[in-house]
DNA sequence: GAGTGGTCTAGACCACTAG
DNA sequence: TAGTGGTCTAGACCACTCC
């Protein structure tokens, strides 16, 4: 329930209602009260049982949506967002053909290990030092060429459960794992590009000259509460990274 | 004044009143009613001379803040924003150094000429063939250090009255010159980030070796109407492209 | 037909800015 | 003090979904 000093009556609110009402059921929802695929109460009940008007929970919930939290459906309700495969991919893979095309390779998991954080991930990922994490390494394809080599850390604790079929194309993205099994939704990211000479290992899995200039594409990713959840470091030579600066 | 369509009782309305409301007011902004800086109409005044309830204008500028075209000051109005230099930089400038901080690197015009569009720009900028272009290359220094190099091909007929200073550090951002010479608002931008081995003038320029690894930029910037006006490619050796997903 | 979100209205009070 | 945007409320009608 509702504590008191959400009411606009009770003492001068610091923080204006809807956000005090979209922080509360962000809250709820991160706890589990409502699943990735479940439906809210309705903005009528909610409104009701927070004790405040139907145009502040509308508010609310407009932030959640922005926020990609939850989906609204007219005539149905208000849901909590799953992770679809085509929902992720739309939202946060960015790689293009050269000719501006989307690319959707398939993902194949090709080693799934545990071990402890290297530097780099353990800083990513506001780690303590010696901290474990899962690392996999993984290509994406499109046909039999190798367009993209991925290598990503997840802190063990949270990542624990995680099924991560090896050796075969998956058929879900892996945020939607992360979510199905681990409980973890992946709400942002922070991607940061960089130019680099193919190193041997790399260019053999990407099919080009050692050397060839390449882009390095580091992601942190964050879950619903803040957190880091995910370190990854994506490799290509022959797709483009494409931004829309609205 | 407002068509008489706008108003809810008129037929069955196609788009709802606060997007009609919104490309209304976006219209005469585009127009030229209110230059960047000024301030419109207050929200009761739109609201009554609109004929629709000021929940519905408030709406509308709730978007026209989301594009970046007007800014809310409370207790003083609705501005439609200039673009300052600091404000242009923190939206569009996405160079980062390699620890992540944010480089702002002086930028100094090298040659303005006009000429005819290459091919690539003349479909970035959709062009007809053979159609006219003023181009300037740019540098941006930290120090005496070039840290990246532009492109920059602006239509013609939109940019014939820039001024830009050759050979000079420049105060301003070009986009806030776009605006203030050409009546020019840049509104959206698209970039593909790819990778490049640096060619012998660029990596002079910049200062690498020749066939060192570099990030290509391609921009694609439009206007508030949503036509493209820019076509800029910049090349960096040492700086790396930052995105946040929200 | 009942229930949901989507839109629109009307009016209140508050916080901030400016003269 | 007057005017502005910021917040919150209350209630109406519509479009859509599902039974």
């Amino acid at each position: 329930m509702m504590p008191d000093d959400l009411h606009p009556g009770a003492a001068v609110a610091a923080r204006p209602l809807y956000q005090q009402v979209h922080d509360h059921l962000l809250g709820r929802i991160v706890a589990g009260e409502w699943p990735p695929g479940d439906y809210l109460p309705s903005e009528q009940r909610l409104a009701a049982s927070l004790g405040v008007a139907l145009g502040t929970v509308r508010r609310a919930l407009d932030e959640l949506v922005q926020e990609g939290v939850v989906e609204r459906r007219q005539g149905r309700g208000t849901a909590v967002l799953r992770h679809s495969s085509d929902r992720a991919r739309f939202r946060f893979f960015r790689l293009v053909g050269p000719d501006g095309s989307r690319i959707v390779p398939k993902g194949r998991v090709l080693t799934a290990r545990q071990r402890i954080a290297r530097a780099e991930e353990a800083r990513g990922l506001a780690l303590a030092g010696g901290a474990e994490v899962l690392a996999l390494t993984r290509e994406r394809r499109v046909g039999s060429r190798v367009l993209v080599h991925e290598t990503i850390a997840l802190p063990l604790p949270l990542f624990s459960r995680l099924q991560v079929p090896v050796g075969q194309d998956l058929a879900e993205e892996l945020y939607v794992l992360y979510q199905r099994d681990c409980g973890v939704t992946v709400a942002r990211a922070e991607d940061r590009v960089s130019p680099e000479a193919a190193s041997i290992p790399v260019a053999r899995s990407l099919g080009v000259a050692p050397g060839t200039p390449i882009l390095r594409i580091l992601r942190i990713a964050f879950g619903l509460d803040g957190t880091a959840v995910e370190h990854r470091v994506s490799r290509t030579a022959r797709l483009e990274y494409a931004v829309a600066i609205e």
